[in-house]
DNA sequence: ACGCGGCCCTGCATGC
DNA sequence: TGCATGCAGGGCCGCG
């Protein structure tokens, strides 16, 4: 499910039942997620609150009132539910939409504000971790990460730095989470398309051999920001996993202007392209040969 | 040093 | 209907 837009929607389901809230009770439903959870996972959450809620890139990090972080990433198919804890006694309020059973609800947070909160992930590429907020800057799971693409540090003069020397495609470039943080293989199609740059092209070429940004990168950056403004207004798209954390559908799918369109029109103004599909570093790519350059 | 493919895991669509 | 195959929004690891 998720990328920028995708997360940043749940943190902004989440924040209400969590932010000024103690978690009175901690579970972890089994031994691990994408990794085995510290032994003390449980026991440096029970007791705390929650004193502000954030995200990084792709992570989601909420701070406790004892000093410690608690990191939250949701891979490939994780989602959070809010329930109120008396419907989590109702048959069927406490399911993940797309479960029979309740196979895949890992972790629930009781809240001291009556929600519980459940976190689903039926292929576990998700993960949790408290750390040390002194210790965040150590932290490697977020210490080659690039700046946020809707932050004040990311324009086109950075971006054209950090793609200068790349022997990459721009392609591959984007999905680099050292190059700029939040990005993933939806939203790089779609910002490709809007900017229309070639998801082929060589990603140095937003550069000029001064490392001065090109009118390309700055295209770029202005795509960028338009379809994560506009999928997060959406509340992110929803494809097969992602829900917000009511339950309810993201509508940005049906946006798409390239993505999982594979043989549809061209939808930009006077391109009578077609658009195509072709794997780039394993993945789909989705574009518009004609219109993107 | 850096880029790329393999792989972690489950569920779903497709085709035989 | 059932089984095999391939594919999926992420990202770490090892190889060349």
């Amino acid at each position: 499910m998720p990328e920028l837009p995708e997360v940043e929607t749940v943190r902004r389901g989440l924040q209400p039942a969590m932010e000024g809230s103690k978690i009175i009770k901690a579970e972890a439903r089994r031994a691990d997620l994408r990794f085995p959870f510290q032994k003390d996972f449980t026991a440096r959450l029970e007791g705390q609150t929650v004193t502000g809620l954030g995200r990084r890139a792709k992570y989601l990090m909420a701070d406790l009132a004892s000093g410690d972080v608690l990191l939250m990433h949701l891979g490939m198919s994780g989602s959070f539910r809010v329930l109120k804890e008396d419907d989590t006694q109702t048959p069927g309020q406490f399911h993940h939409p797309r479960s029979e059973d309740r196979a895949h609800d890992h972790v629930v947070f009781h809240m001291s504000s009556g929600a519980a909160i459940i976190f689903n992930d039926p292929r576990r590429f998700g993960y949790m971790k408290v750390i040390a907020r002194k210790a965040l800057e150590d932290e490697p799971l977020l210490k080659g990460l690039g700046p946020e693409p809707l932050g004040n540090a990311f324009d086109a003069a950075m971006l054209a730095r950090s793609c200068a020397n790349k022997k990459t495609s721009l392609k591959a470039a984007l999905l680099d989470q050292r190059v700029v943080a939040g990005l993933g293989n939806i939203y790089v199609c779609e910002a490709l398309f809007r900017a229309h740059l070639s998801p082929r092209r060589l990603a140095a070429t937003l550069a000029t051999k001064k490392n001065e940004p090109t009118d390309h990168a700055k295209r770029l950056v202005t795509a960028i920001h338009a379809v994560l403004n506009q999928a997060i207004k959406a509340g992110g798209s929803s494809l097969r996993d992602h829900r917000q954390t009511s339950g309810e559908l993201g509508y940005f799918q049906h946006s798409f202007q390239v993505y999982d369109r594979e043989g549809e029109k061209c939808q930009s103004g006077g391109c009578s392209g077609i658009v195509k599909r072709f794997t780039q570093n394993g993945r789909s790519t989705f574009w518009c040969p004609k219109c993107q350059k």
